[in-house]
DNA sequence: TTGAAAGCGATACCAG
DNA sequence: CTGGTATCGCTTTCAA
């Protein structure tokens, strides 16, 4: 096993293809002007020049200087994203690297690229900053706000182009932001328990520091509310989207002294550790504990989690990155623009299977 | 499904402290020159000069701007790292993640950022050769390689610093690599089998193309040759590093006529695969069927792959990723030195249990 | 120890 | 349609 190193005749003076504006328009005897204007497609320029401009530029395999590029533009034609090192760990990481691979394949096309800045929990306010004020990049994302999210007030101020993936109640000022409708889907998910029989119904839920945390409590406490079911704050629980707190989180629970019949999960890490506390106490799924889940029907979850259901869920999430990208190019093309953001529902919840109502 | 689109109006004044050097040396009534040296440090600076220097930067809220910057310099100050769509999937994710947030962390403690490249598959090359023609990042980061890899090829052609996690056998050429033993932590996995009593044993390894798996099958090769048992290709396979993958391999194997008593899986997803194959077919892991994985031990599975040793393998591709940044980041700082690579011993495969033996 | 001026490599305005 | 020239904001000789 050996490597071919091909050779051609291309005999490399400087690094191959380091040649610059100037070289190229004194080989084609024209102003750097032109040639940068045929290269950049600018209508003025003659046809025939043109050719001769991107054949040569072809042929001496000219490429521009991005650092130049941005420096004369004053866009670095780059989106920043913040990753703080604790949402980088278990499950959460699918929902963050499918919501980039979206965003990213957008600013490809777009001619963007994508710089990460992955730091301490504690510098992530800075990195923001640091992207705006430097001129690092042309606008930012923001994921996964918080109630109130310090980073939304900090970029509005920095006066940056930015797109939050989810909301955050208790900010005024508008911003830009695409959200999937948790209310609504948790309320739904919650109602379909109802309409099974449940009435004493579990909510293991994300952090409620989390601004999506806060909508699906409120939707699953609305449609306890529409059926007449008093809450039981015995029968919720919150902490982190793992496996570990659902199990403990639903030992707790179940552990009441009248246990729920029910459970709904607020994702499919924490459906996982609901499934083996009820397991572990003696129950069945379906037949003794029903539970339903955001992301993903548990009856499937025995196979590694790949179901339709999951599948639609990451490739939303992936459809979401894209959207969101795709809002923040244009804000940063129209700075003057209005934020326009989006609610999404959450279709794919609609078909979760939850296994029979308490007295089949 | 119905999209609510949200329109306000927001005023945008001037950016807030958008200052730059001329601006601040013109307040200080210095030069630019004068001002420049006194914040980046350069010793030749009157200590009451910088002084009075900092202190204005700070009043003013100055912050240089990168795009200058780095066309002044003509380094970028940031590492590519290419993300090819098909890698974006699965648990494949969490070692890139984990990977990728251990170099981010190095590069922000080192003031630079890393730039990312999330493309599909057909464009990857071509990536690189973006990255490195433009002058839009110092260095880049290759994941995964495969055997005889074209990346490294092109890299090498382009003369851009460089390292790999991973190495690419069939690469003559000397360039950086950090890797694990993988020969060595596979051998030494089968090696325990056959210690057990074991003498037909499957593998289940990842697609051979990539140049980590030709090692892993290698290693289990060898134990086999040196305990004198001859390698039957009936009990090996190799594919997508997925649940589904190793379930439909060992299902395979299993059926065959002399189907074997234990089974090494070259990843903890494939090991899930294996299980559940095993347990379809009415055996026990540990009692009919012993089970090695070369990132975990398979017996903790049930528990959402949560164990000390997978904790520990992702902690090392953390540490992996950290050292790759900083082997990189010496090769972009001292260009022309030899390039030096490192090998790491896997000691977590060490004390994985794998239940009885086949006579046990 | 400080400053004037020449890049860095593009873009973009204003003439012609 | 094409060209001269200022500009982007900082770094870095070279002189003083």
């Amino acid at each position: 096993m050996h490597v071919r190193i091909e050779h051609t005749i291309t005999l490399c003076y400087q690094q191959a293809g380091t040649l610059n504006l100037r070289e190229l328009s004194k080989q084609l005897k024209l102003s750097q002007t032109t040639v940068s204007r045929a290269l950049n497609g600018y209508p003025e320029v003659n046809e025939a020049t043109r050719k001769r401009v991107t054949e040569a530029a072809e042929k001496y395999q000219y490429r521009p200087n991005v650092r130049a590029q941005t420096l004369a533009t004053g866009k670095s034609k780059s989106v920043g994203h913040v990753i703080p090192l604790s949402k980088q760990s278990e499950l959460v990481n699918m929902v963050f690297s499918d919501f980039m691979a979206g965003a990213g394949l957008v600013y490809a096309e777009h001619g963007y690229t994508m710089t990460l800045s992955i730091v301490r929990d504690d510098d992530e306010l800075d990195a923001y900053s640091a992207f705006a004020e430097r001129g690092a990049v042309d606008g930012v994302i923001v994921q996964g706000p918080t109630c109130d999210d310090p980073r939304i007030a900090r970029l509005l101020r920095l006066n940056i182009p930015f797109v939050v993936h989810g909301r955050a109640s208790g900010i005024e000022t508008p911003y830009a932001w695409l959200d999937v409708n948790n209310h609504r889907a948790i309320k739904a998910a919650t109602q379909s328990l109802i309409d099974l029989g449940h009435r004493r119904i579990g909510l293991i839920n994300g952090r409620e520091q989390m601004d999506f945390a806060l909508r699906r409590r409120a939707g699953y406490e609305a449609a306890l509310a529409d059926a007449g079911i008093p809450a039981d704050p015995a029968l919720t629980r919150s902490g982190d989207m793992s496996e570990p707190n659902g199990y403990t989180a639903a030992c707790e629970v179940l552990a009441y002294q009248n246990p729920p019949t029910a459970f709904v999960a607020s994702s499919i890490v924490i459906a996982l550790g609901v499934k083996r506390a009820i397991e572990e106490h003696g129950l069945t799924i379906g037949k003794d504990v029903s539970v339903i889940c955001f992301d993903d029907d548990i009856s499937y979850l025995p196979n590694a989690g790949r179901t339709p259901q999951f599948t639609a869920m990451r490739s939303s999430v992936h459809a979401a990155g894209a959207r969101c990208a795709t809002l923040l190019l244009e804000r940063i093309k129209t700075p003057g623009a209005p934020p326009s953001s989006e609610l999404w529902e959450a279709e794919f919840v609609q078909g979760a299977s939850t296994g029979p109502g308490p007295h089949a």
